[in-house]
DNA sequence: CACCTACTTTAGAATAATTATAAAGTAGTT
DNA sequence: AACTACTTTATAATTATTCTAAAGTAGGTG
């Protein structure tokens, strides 16, 4: 049994409401998310580097996929496709856009892009969302 | 030594700009993609089966890969990811937006999105595109 | 506490998309 | 016809991800 205090509290709410009990492992990776200033924007395999170098019992590569799946499946986390074809997950689950700087990705906030005109969805649908890329490139 | 029409020209211009010998295989491969009324999106998978699902001679995947990357690079087709993580090909290589729903890919013409406010881009960078995607679902 | 059972972790195998390798084929040129 | 450079292809390798199945762990029960 691990004590837990108030600071854990919201990260490990997360994983209850992932359907996911609080094991150390899913604590750690929760911890490492979502306890933290800014959000940021991470795949798998750096998560899964970023972690385990500084620990000597490595969480395995399963434990690392099967938990952020949880967590996007439940709304804490946001995923989207890197131009290598990898999946990204973004910690901010908020509605916003992304420029692609080369490898980076920068969050955009949602107010700074407004639309004029948008198109409506085909009979039968409807809009889930709305997402801008910005692509940039060096000047000159 | 093979006989080339007008018709042909198109397409085979398209492989020469691409740095390209027009062999069988590519000629192939470019008429299909380009000789036809409208663009359309396809992944290299979906490309070759539906070529060689027609042939008895197959072509191979390399060469599939080798000819759409090259024309990929010339600027004759846009690539982009869908969320399974697997690379789509667009043979529509103007600017313009998508409907993602579900799996199917809808081009949105360029002018039927515009906006309003556009953020700047960090120093040093410019915008070098702008990308929109508006996910779908069904009604109700 | 001892036990049960369901959930969890993990190493390793499997899969899928893509890229690399290297041998055999082909074409344009002399 | 012979030469050479480019091309195609089968196959192996790589990468990201998912699956499998065995061993580990945690709550609840008596
Ligand atoms: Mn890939
Ligand atoms: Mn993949
Ligand atoms: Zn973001
Ligand atoms: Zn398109």
């Amino acid at each position: 049994m691990r004590k837990m205090n108030n600071k854990n509290k919201t990260f490990i709410d997360k994983l209850r409401s992932s359907g996911l009990r609080p094991t150390n492992q899913r604590v750690e990776i929760s911890k490492f998310l979502f306890n933290r200033k800014k959000t940021f924007h991470f795949t798998v395999e750096e998560l899964k580097n970023s972690m385990n170098s500084k620990r000597s019992k490595k969480i395995s590569t399963a434990t690392f996929y099967n938990t952020v799946h949880a967590l996007k499946s439940a709304g804490h986390l946001k995923e989207f496709s890197l131009e290598n074809n990898t999946s990204c997950y973004d910690t901010n689950i908020t509605s916003h856009h992304h420029f692609f700087d080369d490898g980076k990705v920068i969050d955009i906030k949602s107010d700074k892009i407004t639309f004029q005109k948008l198109p409506e969805a085909p009979k039968g649908k409807k809009i889930k969302n709305v997402e801008v890329v910005i692509r940039l490139e060096n000047n000159n």
